[in-house]
DNA sequence: AAGTGGTCTAGACCACCTA
DNA sequence: AGGTGGTCTAGACCACTTT
């Protein structure tokens, strides 16, 4: 019964609520009509059926579509909704609107994808199979890279912690991370219990930070990784580096991720896929 | 000239266009005031300075913005103004908005980025310096492997292609790929020509597919393509693989490439960088 | 001049959440 | 009940491109 309440949830005591008659300018499309009543947005509905006619190859790649205009008054619409309809493609990177000349189907070029983190995402989410153990944590004095990444006076402190992340008992991800040595800041006090890493990944609200940046590698597992992760030496592997930023700019916390390209499948889908 | 009149873009002819009076409802924000004459849109604008505030910690992360209604007030503008100045944020992923609670300043999470490919586009778009070589291309029988990329019946024969990339003289990328051997489909043609490379990277015109997937795999070269790519065994490398569907959702084309990190940074960017 | 996408308004109603 | 985001309208005007 809660269900049944969002099935009329279309408005419909609007100023024309005509089901029957289809109005002026309308109902020349043979094809798709919009469900006002449905509790799919108008938007949406036409959205899915210019989709479906781009997969059909009805709109082929590099044709242009029918004008915003012409949609919304094909469909019934006001031009605002048809034009949202589009949008979507358009975020979704079916077509390329340009101003003056029309909307048009994108042909498939992959130098235009993507690669989301998703697949690491459902890892960290899983908290029930997931175990973060600490295998080294100590003040040293930075090494030159280290430097050169926090922007830090030669011969400063560092705090090191390198952790082995398990999913299912079986070691995973094998991180290691570097931070300023400030024993006031909080960072720190944080940083050896749940870190960049768990409060980051793990809601744990220790998050201001007002920027980062991520660097995805190629990398070989060393021996010495290589045993730790349990897998042979020289087996290739996923690094990602992180740097954090304060609201100061000042970068303060540096250091990579290695993780196995099973654990973190990177897949981009270009086209049309669903419907 | 040209210029000049771009700069008084700003629609000036509308109901209100008084300048000096604000106007009922506005002028009660003490800090930034929108520049309706501006060439810059309205909406882009309210963006800019809400994206500010959030960089200076004025709305910190987690925190609530005001509502949209209350933003298109202070900015004395309409609420769909507002709320497309919103959008804006919300599609770089600095916000999250919830229905029924509000629009919050999103913690920055890693796993929710993405890696583009635009390093890549540079590379295949800077056409002076770059050749493509071919290096092998052969009709054969379709390993195990590849039958099941290609969704083909065993011993069928497929199109071999093997391709040497240089930029600035230098070979940087190796491509191998695979395609049903159909003699009679004008793919194969074009193949041996320009092939799903040039074709979809140098707008040759040839893409009649409906979609594509992607795959980023860390790998390290064997003692071939080490050679080839003028670079040591075992250095790492990423492995992209392609495979192409036709409109009739069959896999048309299958293949990788190998591509030495140094041409192909990627590289992802959280929270505010800009502004 | 006509057509296209892009911006903007001033309203309206809806679904959802919190109180 | 009141506030918030989400959808939608029927217009208007603007900037760009093509004819």
């Amino acid at each position: 019964m809660t269900k049944a309440i969002c099935m009329k949830r279309r408005k419909n005591g609007m100023k024309n609520s005509i089901s029957t008659t289809p109005g002026p300018a309308a109902d020349f499309s043979e094809d798709e009509k919009i469900d006002k009543k449905s509790y799919l947005p108008a938007y949406a509905q036409i959205s899915r059926i210019l989709k479906q006619r781009i997969s059909k190859g009805i709109y082929a790649p590099g044709s242009r579509l029918p004008s915003e205009a012409s949609i919304a008054n094909s469909f019934g619409i006001s031009a605002m909704t048809s034009r949202q309809a589009i949008g979507i493609l358009a975020e979704e990177g079916l077509v390329d609107r340009i101003q003056g000349r029309g909307t048009f189907v994108k042909r498939l070029k992959f130098t235009y994808s993507s690669f989301g983190l998703d697949s690491l995402r459902k890892v960290f989410m899983d908290r029930k199979k997931l175990e973060v153990r600490i295998i080294n944590a100590k003040v040293m004095t930075a090494s030159e890279n280290i430097e050169k990444r926090l922007e830090l006076e030669p011969g400063s402190s560092v705090i090191l912690v390198e952790r082995l992340i398990f999913h299912d008992k079986k070691p995973v991800i094998y991180q290691i991370s570097y931070a300023l040595a400030e024993p006031e800041s909080p960072f720190v006090e944080t940083m050896l219990d749940t870190d960049v890493l768990t409060g980051l990944l793990l809601e744990k609200d220790f998050s201001s930070f007002k920027k980062a940046e991520l660097r995805l590698l190629p990398s070989s597992l060393n021996k010495k990784d290589a045993a730790l992760l349990n897998l042979k030496e020289g087996e290739s592997v996923f690094r990602l580096e992180h740097t954090y930023y304060d609201f100061k700019d000042v970068p303060s916390a540096f250091g990579w991720f290695l993780i196995t390209p099973e654990k973190m499948p990177l897949i981009s889908r270009m086209g049309v896929w669903h419907d």
